[in-house]
DNA sequence: TGCAAAATCGAACAATTGTTTGAATCGGTC
DNA sequence: GACCGATTCAAACAATTGTTCGATTTTGCA
C-alpha cells in the first residue's frame, strides 16, 4: 500500500487515480491496450484503427504499444489469436466428440452447423466482456479486408477449416465438389459479414431472448440458423420446374 | 501538330507518345483516371487506393484528379454510380415486367432470385471491360468497409432494395418478418463477399463454361445459384427432428 | 535508503495521405 | 502568328500514419 493510495481515501468516489494501483498497475498498461485495441478493431477494423486512437482510448503513452508489443501487427496478432484460438480449439473438440459418437444419420448437416456455431454462442456468454461484443469481434475479424488479418487467419486456422470441409463433404456425398465449395463459401462469408452488421445481430439476440435457460437460448438461435443453412446446402440442382421458371425470367431480358 | 510529335514518326513502333493524339487526348485524361480507379478499386477498395496509385496507373499528373473531379470522393462516387445505376435500373425494370406478367405460382422465389442476379450476369458480358471485372467490381462495392462507400450505396439504392424485400415477403408469407430479414441479409452479404473473392468466382465461371449460348450460360449459373438460395429462404423453422439433432450436439458442450 | 531495471514520457523521425498553388504548356480562334 | 482559356506540370502544403529516441519516472529488491 502506498501513501498515495491511502490519500485517495479522502475522496473515494471522486478522486480515482488515473493509473491502476501498483500490483495490477504492472500489467495494467498492456491490458488496457489490448482492451482498447479490441474495442476499436470491432468498430473500425485493422487499417482504420491507428495506434494513436488506441493509446488515447487506453489512456497510455503512444510509445507504449511498440514498447510492450513490438509493432502494430504484433499487437493485433495477439488480440486476434487470443480470441480465435480458443474458439477454433473448441470447434474441433466438439467435432472430434461428435465423430467419435457418430452423427445423426438424417440430420448430419444440422449437427455440423450446430458444431460450427455453438462454440461462438457459448463463448459469447462466458467471455468476460459483453456477449454481443464477442460476436461483433468475430464478424469483424473474418470480414476484415486487410491482407494482414486475412493472411493470419488463413494460415493459422487452415487445418481446422479443412476438417469441417471434409465433414460436410461426407455428409453431402451427392453434391458435386465445386457446388459444395461454392455453398460453403457462401455460408461462411454470410456468417462473418452478418455478424459484423448491427441489425442482423439484433435479430439473433431477439431470437435468444424468447427462451428461458442458456441452453434454450443456444437451441433457439441454432433452431433458426441451422434449418435455413442446411436447406441451402441440401438443395438439389437442375430441378426441371425451377429451370423453367428461371428461363421465363431470362425471356424478359 | 507539334514538332515533338512529328519527330516520333521516325520510330513508329517503338517510340509511342505517352499522351494520346489530340482529339481523343482531350478527354483521355479523365477516361484513363476513371479506368485506373476502377481497376485499383477492384483490387484494393476505397481506403487503400491512393490518388498517387491512381494517377501513376493512369499515367497522368497527380493534380489531374482534383482538377477534373474535385476530390477523391467525387471521383469514386462517379465510378460507383456509373456502374451501379444501370445495374439497379435494370433490376427494377425486370421486376416491373415480372410483376406485370405475374409470377410463377410455385417457383416465385427462384424467379425473384433470377431477377436480382440476371442483370449482373448480363452486364458482365455486355460491358466494354472483361466480364469477370464487372463481378469483381460489384463484389468490392458491396463489401467495401469504408463509410463513404457504404453510405453512398445505402442512400442511393434504398428504394430499389425495398422493392425486392417486399416482393420476397409476398412470396414467402409463412415466414416471420424477422426470419425473412435475417435470411435476406445472409443472402446479400454472401453474394457480395463471394463476388469479391477470387476462387468462388472461378467456380461460377466454370459453371458458365459448360454450356453453349449466352442465354445458356446465364441459365447454368442461375440454375446452380437459385436452387440453393431458394432452399435457404424457404426452409422451415422448428422441425422437431432437426431440433433433436441440434440438442444432441448441445449435450456435448 | 539506494540502486538497477522496467516502464512511461514528450518529441521527433520518415513516410504517406489528399489537396492546393502558380508557372508552364497545349489547343483552338481571331 | 498572337492571343486566351483549358489543361498539365512540378512542387509544396498540412495532416496523419507507424516507429524510434533519449530523458525521466516508477518499481522491486538489496
Amino acid at each position: 500500500m502506498s501513501f498515495e493510495m491511502l490519500s485517495t481515501t479522502h475522496f473515494p468516489a471522486l478522486k480515482i487515480r488515473e493509473r491502476e494501483p501498483r500490483n495490477e498497475g504492472r500489467a495494467a498498461t498492456k491490458t488496457r491496450i489490448l482492451a482498447a485495441t479490441e474495442k476499436l478493431f470491432i468498430i473500425h477494423g485493422f487499417d482504420a484503427t491507428s495506434l494513436r486512437a488506441i493509446t488515447t482510448e487506453a489512456g497510455v503513452n503512444l510509445a507504449a504499444v511498440n514498447y510492450h508489443f513490438g509493432s502494430k501487427e504484433e499487437l493485433f496478432a495477439l488480440v486476434l489469436t487470443n480470441r480465435l484460438d480458443t474458439l477454433n480449439l473448441e470447434r474441433v473438440r466438439l467435432l472430434d466428440a461428435l465423430e467419435a459418437k457418430g452423427f445423426d444419420t438424417v440430420n448430419t448437416v444440422e449437427q455440423l452447423i450446430a458444431t460450427m456455431f455453438l462454440p461462438a454462442l457459448r463463448l459469447a456468454r462466458s467471455a468476460e466482456r459483453g456477449g454481443d461484443d464477442f460476436l461483433k469481434f468475430l464478424g469483424r475479424a473474418y470480414a476484415d479486408p486487410s491482407v494482414f488479418v486475412r493472411d493470419l487467419l488463413a494460415e493459422r486456422y487452415a487445418a481446422q477449416n479443412a476438417r469441417f470441409v471434409h465433414a460436410f463433404a461426407k455428409a453431402l456425398p451427392e453434391l458435386a465438389a465445386q457446388d459444395l465449395s461454392m455453398r460453403l463459401h457462401f455460408m461462411l462469408d454470410a456468417i462473418s459479414s452478418t455478424l459484423a452488421s448491427e441489425d442482423a445481430r439484433k435479430l439473433m439476440s431477439g431470437l435468444a431472448a424468447t427462451s428461458g435457460s442458456a441452453v434454450d437460448e443456444d437451441a433457439a438461435v441454432l433452431g433458426h440458423l441451422a434449418p435455413f443453412l442446411a436447406g441451402s446446402l441440401r438443395a438439389k440442382v437442375n430441378q426441371s420446374s425451377q429451370q423453367d421458371a428461371i428461363r421465363s425470367v431470362l425471356a424478359f431480358a
